[in-house]
DNA sequence: CTTGAAATACTACTACG
DNA sequence: CGTAGTAGTATTTCAAG
């Protein structure tokens, strides 16, 4: 007996899956699809079926599977933040007052409107949140800082890193 | 007179254009086509015409020139991390040794190849760089840190914040 | 439960007004 | 920009592994 198939259904049923790995069900031309469709997912689905080596219905229906599973969250645009007129990046380190849930909540609710916020993570360490926000200049950021920032609920301070040089950018995993 | 069409074709040639700000030379239909398609790409051309009031040639020509122009940088899948076994994100601050050219080089080049490295960025202040990177658990995390992230050229701090909530994580820019 | 071939419906795309 | 026509694709059906 030389390699044989052991599954002959992949289908994840990823979205509420935590214990086990959903990758671990994912065939070789599962992930040559989600490979592909990280890269870019404007191809149509017959290039696609013909890169991975199957049949047009086959290969939509295993894209349709990925979705419904949730393994695939969406397919999105990505703009360029340089085009856009966001080419400035910071890194904010924020510590709130006090410590508690009531607090955590303001905070969280207001820095989700912040324009130009792309990130917001509670984290370990000397910080209680991380952001990222996306913005025009050093001017205008400035004014965000001094406007919007400091002002959200409970802040007791906030650090700002300044990204000088994006190394790497992605939304692309390892499979 | 009442409001006039000033353009009648928005021709964004954004791609080297820092100076001024390409956004503002999208009109109202430019922007609901970027709107739509951050949100959700995988729609058809007709549906999106429809949604931007506009016959679906007229659509894609728009969307053809809002990709040649680059502020489109592509179309991608986008994965649920937890889905993808990859639910733990630790931020990393790092401090090299020396600040030599070389130095920062050896390290971004070493950097980028860190398996689930999502983000690599030159900061201003306490840190040289910042990264962000998706692992399975702290376990795996735990390994990544003591087999790879030590061992990086002229590294000669880590700080790692582990990521105990997302509370935001977009793709989406203001427009 | 998956695959691939054929048939249909729909869409992308082109030419033109 | 919109209309009309063509080419190609997505999608369903079905038979087979």
């Amino acid at each position: 007996m030389s390699a044989t198939k052991v599954r002959s259904a992949p289908a994840a049923s990823a979205a509420a899956q935590s214990q086990t790995d959903p990758l671990q069900s994912l065939d070789r031309i599962d992930r040559a699809i989600l490979r592909q469709l990280q890269t870019d997912a404007s191809i149509s689905n017959v290039s696609l079926a013909a890169k991975v080596k199957l049949s047009a219905p086959a290969c939509l229906r295993r894209v349709e599977r990925l979705k419904e599973s949730g393994l695939i969250r969406g397919v999105v645009a990505l703009i360029d933040p340089k085009a856009a007129g966001a080419g400035m990046l910071v890194i904010i380190g924020v510590v709130l007052d006090r410590s508690t849930p009531e607090s955590f909540a303001d905070f969280e609710k207001a820095a989700q409107k912040v324009p130009g916020c792309m990130e917001c993570h509670v984290v370990t360490g000397e910080f209680d949140y991380f952001m990222t926000i996306r913005t025009r200049d050093s001017d205008s950021f400035n004014r965000l800082h001094a406007e919007q920032l400091l002002y959200l609920p409970g802040v007791r301070q906030i650090r700002s890193f300044m990204v000088l040089k994006e190394i790497l950018s992605t939304t692309k995993f390892p499979l």
